[in-house]
DNA sequence: TTGAAAGCGCTAACAC
DNA sequence: GTGTTAGCGCTTTCAA
């Protein structure tokens, strides 16, 4: 299994008969070889299994087919869904999308860099992790901007770096309609709760939640406003848990995404209360975990068909030099399930 | 940013006045270098940031450093799982893994395939899809045995074409232990709720269903075999519907999987019944699932970390010829959580 | 310790 | 239409 070397197109155009420019010419199905020739060379390749090597031809053409794309998780259904469509449209055009999961590790993030470059991709998908802090670290902004200046990055979120290409969602927005949905169904008491504050779409939600109470008149209260510190289901239950021992609890809570929201809902149950009965709950990113829970949970949606065509578009374009927006924003829309209520003022 | 040509060797070699052997011999980092050259060597590496072409080096030492992995889709939480272990493995012993998700289709199962054998990859890793169909469709073990002929592949499950390494969870013996964990807590009246039967999985775990129950003289019951269809949430809370329509319903069930067992809590509270109160449900894989319903759900557990290490471990001596069983069976234990619970014969 | 040069397997001028 | 040949960027003998 081992030694045998692997059939080349050297092989195949010397039983052929025919020179290898031939045979590259059929691997390419460009026109203007005759007939026979054409399946004489085309029995071989079968005959042989003969696949063309991709690092041959990469070396040659100077461009690997390949796109890169770092994650922090993909266990995370957020960038599973991402991973998946940009995939999707990258297989469409013909490139390989390698993924890596770098934990949000800053020196994970750019070892994986570097592996990518030597790869020779041809672009760069960045999808939260580091580049989500803020500030920016140093060393992380430096590398990622070294990066782009050889092929293009674009970011799913928003980064500051010049040559980088942004998709995002307007968290800010997105926020502003969460609110509004609570407002709508009666509820004043509304909290939310987060993860860390160094991630940029806190500080974006933290803020627009804040504006669009007072906007309608509503006072933000602090004790409504929790750092739960990580983003998973555990945070989020510890986070409503500090949130129902209050004198005053809130009747309504945004959890910064549905991982949140499904630990805040747990928690909601342990304690005897009902969703939507007793408390109304929402969340972000409308993943698969808003379908398994009972109720399931209301979410802010986002199209990732669209959301993973338009980073590989991106990508696409910048890579042959069309010009494209250098920043996206993909809509959102509040899906709503059943663990929210209308009540009464 | 196109026209600009990649930095190489050359450029380096030429910069500091020696040879390209000597800054491949620094590159990779063999001895027998003079200081003063290693240093104004590495200096142009730095300046340039200079990242040697793995397309070339693949393409001069004929390997390419990359193993594949074919799996039906990552936004399941198992597979995600396995290729989150695997790709750190595979990090850790300088290689990539590059991901690719076939839905399960033939088709693209097999143009995947190809792809892979076109990148070179040095082995391949399968996670379920059509490999797990009963019985195999011939042009697909076809391929895979073809491509088994040129580099190892490892399979994440049971399929016995002669070349191929198998990594997989024993579901006969899992079963086994599922059905008497409940049949300890004192239910009888245990019923199954599987998926599509052509899927090897199903009938292992149909078969030692059955036969654990009349092992501990519980006859089965047909009706408390249900196909659901499907493998996902929605299957397993209609097929949980059904059984709750039972002129005598069971006291317990196994779902296929946590995906199906999320359903079938969602069903019986949407009926009003109570978990485990009422109905006490497990099912399989111990994902994150199990952690966002309430109750939590008991469910077979499988090491991850393990699972994904063997893989690839198994694809690395395979790869460098070192002797390696071919079959390899993962341990399994009962995650038990709150979704079970002791009851009165 | 170092360099020259021959591949690795493919593509794309360029010539016929 | 088809073949010759010069790269693509790196590694690795083989000599020196």
């Amino acid at each position: 299994m081992d030694a045998k070397r692997e059939i080349t197109i050297y092989d195949i155009a010397k039983e052929a008969g025919v020179s290898t420019a031939t045979v590259s010419r059929i691997l390419s199905n460009s026109a203007g070889v005759k007939q026979d020739k054409r399946e004489r060379v085309q029995a071989l390749i079968e005959k042989y299994n003969f696949r063309p090597s991709a690092l041959a031809r990469g070396l040659s053409e100077t461009h690997s087919k390949v796109i890169g794309m770092l994650c922090p998780d993909v266990r995370n259904a957020y960038y599973a869904n991402l991973f998946m469509e940009c995939e999707r449209t990258a297989f469409e055009n013909g490139y390989t999308l390698v993924l890596n999961n770098t934990f949000a590790q800053e020196s994970l993030e750019i070892a994986f860099m570097e592996k990518l470059l030597e790869q020779r991709v041809e672009s760069l998908i960045v999808c939260g992790g580091v580049a989500d802090w803020r500030p920016l670290p140093e060393r992380y902004a430096k590398s990622l901007e070294r990066f782009a200046k050889r092929v293009p990055v674009v970011v799913a979120g928003k980064l500051d770096i010049e040559p980088c290409h942004q998709v995002y969602i307007d968290h800010a927005q997105a926020m502003c309609a969460a609110v509004r949905h609570l407002l709508t169904l009666g509820h004043r008491r509304i909290a939310f709760m987060h993860g860390f504050t160094y991630i940029y779409q806190t500080q974006d939600k933290l803020q627009a939640f804040q504006e669009t109470l007072q906007e309608y008149g509503v006072t933000p209260r602090a004790e409504y406003m929790i750092n739960a510190g990580e983003f998973d289901e555990q945070a989020g239950l510890l986070g409503m848990k500090r949130l129902l021992c209050l004198p005053e609890p809130p009747t309504a809570v945004i959890a910064m995404n549905d991982l949140m929201a499904a630990g805040a809902l747990q928690a909601v149950l342990r304690l005897g209360y009902a969703v939507p009965g007793d408390f109304s709950i929402i969340g972000f990113d409308d993943s698969i975990i808003t379908e398994l829970t009972e109720p399931n949970l209301s979410s802010v949606h986002y199209d990732y068909v669209h959301y993973g065509k338009a980073l590989i578009q991106t990508a696409l374009c910048a890579m042959n030099g069309t010009q494209c927006a250098r920043d996206q924003v993909i809509p959102f829309r509040i899906a709503v399930k059943a663990s929210c209520r209308k009540i009464d003022a």
